[in-house]
DNA sequence: TACAAATAGGTGTACATACACTTAAAATTA
DNA sequence: TAATTTTAAGTGTATGTACACCTATTTGTA
């Protein structure tokens, strides 16, 4: 089905037509969950001008991170944000697009060392400065209520299973 | 790669190995990404016990939520909090273990009309009970966080494209 | 040193998402 | 009424996720 029509409304009881929470903290979930929704969505929007997916261009920004140097598979999947990624094979499509490099490392041979390629920074930095714009321009909240927001969410995941 | 000793942490710069954050509102949002993927592994879960994804499950409680009317499934569909989902497919695998039946509407030949089946009934509820419990513990925040974590939020969306 | 355990990366499969396209039916309007 | 447009659902394809399993190394230890 194709909900091209749906309404992206600011209050969740409009965006998911719901009126009946269990709680506030029911809520919450809700509301995180259809906020991440809307800010991947929003992002993947704005690196479709690049034929990035939301997920490559992570994979770039966080080879950046450590550029010049240079960083392996499992050095990636532990900065993603979604922890089971399969990094390999978003490897495997920038490296099609000749974003990267793949090359087996010297000193442990079961490590495969990822490289940007000189088109990969290139695409990258104009991706970022275009999502940049865009992010700030869509997520303005005070730095007060950003703190907040923080630090209730970092108090939300506190209770580990 | 399998990520299976990432560490679940509870801090964002623990989880995404990453200390240096443009500003807080850019934190922010990763933080909202990094607890939205938290919530869902946590709930998926739970869910494996009852051979349910979490999208799965979101249709099954969509349409208890109107039970016994029936819902089509253009109305299913505005009721999911990831918009693009596919939902004639999520009740493929449904209606192929026989929580859902799916019939012909007969007012608007068009129009699909799906109807929780009595074993869907009673696997939602335990279901729902046993997620129930384990977001009560999991996601134990004050009230007032909450509200204050529900209004932020809302404030973040309020610039759309 | 030889062998067991751990680790890194890759692969297969089921499921989901994003999105374009198709088909049938209903609604609109010329 | 006939023709056009819109709508509902389904389908095809590329991509990503979750997770089990495989293979080649490396590490740790008997």
């Amino acid at each position: 089905m194709n909900v091209h029509t749906y309404i992206c409304a600011v209050k969740l009881e409009q965006a998911i037509l719901s009126t009946k929470f269990k709680n506030d903290a029911h809520k919450a979930v809700l509301n995180i969950l259809y906020s991440a929704w809307w800010l991947k969505t929003t992002m993947s929007k704005a690196l479709k001008e690049y034929s990035l997916t939301h997920e490559q261009y992570n994979v770039l920004r966080i080879l950046k991170g450590k550029y010049p140097e240079q960083m392996c598979v499992r050095d990636i999947a532990c900065r993603m944000i979604e922890k089971n990624s399969n990094v390999p094979r978003i490897i495997d499509r920038l490296e099609i697009k000749n974003l990267v490099k793949r090359t087996s490392s010297l000193l442990d041979k079961r490590e495969t060392v990822i490289s940007l390629s000189t088109s990969g920074i290139v695409l990258l930095d104009a991706a970022t400065q275009s999502i940049t714009e865009i992010m700030d321009g869509v997520v303005d909240i005070s730095n007060s209520d950003a703190k907040q927001l923080n630090l209730i969410l970092e108090k939300l995941r506190e209770k580990e299973i």
